[in-house]
DNA sequence: CAGAAGTACTATGTCTGTCGTAGTAGCGAC
DNA sequence: GTCGCTACTACGACAGACATAGTACTTCTG
């Protein structure tokens, strides 16, 4: 019922995830629950959408990956790690967005003063 | 090159086409050049897309499609007015985009304060 | 100690909305 | 007389998201 519809945020994957690793390198499980988290779970990415969009990220330059051998347990993950074309790209799309919102906006009614319960509010 | 990617506004020409018809009825051209006055020339929808957007309206029942038979000049046009159906779906997708708003932002990083050049901000 | 739940993926195919291309047709302007 | 504007329709391609399913290894639980 409450949700949000994957037509909204298509196209937002790819930036959510480079924005989980502009910090550190990580790994497709971690980045899914990190996406969770941050969005007070009102956004849960599937699986498939998220490792199809490092495939397409490693594909475009915006991602590296690499395995991690650990001595101990050789857990067999796929780490990933953001270029300076990700980055690049990330920036331009965070620019994009400002434009998005600034256009939707045009469209959409204030029915009722939005505050966001608990939300952290950037900008 | 500086543009909205259809990927993010998909999903939400539906809304706008909803939200100009509010008011009265309109058709396809006129839809079409209101967007991209509303917008400021930032967005620009295709005229296919605009047409399967009223298809998929009207089958949904968010909308209804009448000839206006004008007596001068018999132009065939198809006008379109919102139902009832249609207002609730524009409403909840009015919630949704807050949602969407506050998720989004979370992975978005404020490089540089973007006051929006001569636009008007809707909250 | 077995089985469930969690971790970490891969493969395959479907669906939907957008978009490219093209075509039709009437009207006014130059 | 053809160019541009209006007002569409038809068809096909494409990409991203998603459903479903399967593999495999680990850890927790009864």
């Amino acid at each position: 019922m409450s949700g949000i519809s994957s037509d909204v945020i298509r196209g937002y994957n790819d930036t959510m995830i480079l924005y989980l690793l502009l910090d550190e390198p990580s790994y497709g499980y971690e980045i899914s629950k990190r996406i969770k988290q941050l969005s007070n779970d009102k956004y849960i990415i599937k699986e498939t959408t998220l490792y199809s969009a490092f495939t397409r990220l490693e594909k475009n330059g915006y991602v590296e990956s690499f395995r991690m051998e650990d001595k101990e347990n050789v857990k067999r993950r796929t780490y990933y790690r953001i270029t300076e074309a990700g980055k690049t790209y990330y920036k331009e799309k965070c620019e994009e967005w400002y434009v998005t919102k600034e256009v939707v906006e045009m469209f959409i009614q204030a029915g009722n003063l939005h505050t966001a319960e608990g939300g952290t509010t950037i900008l």
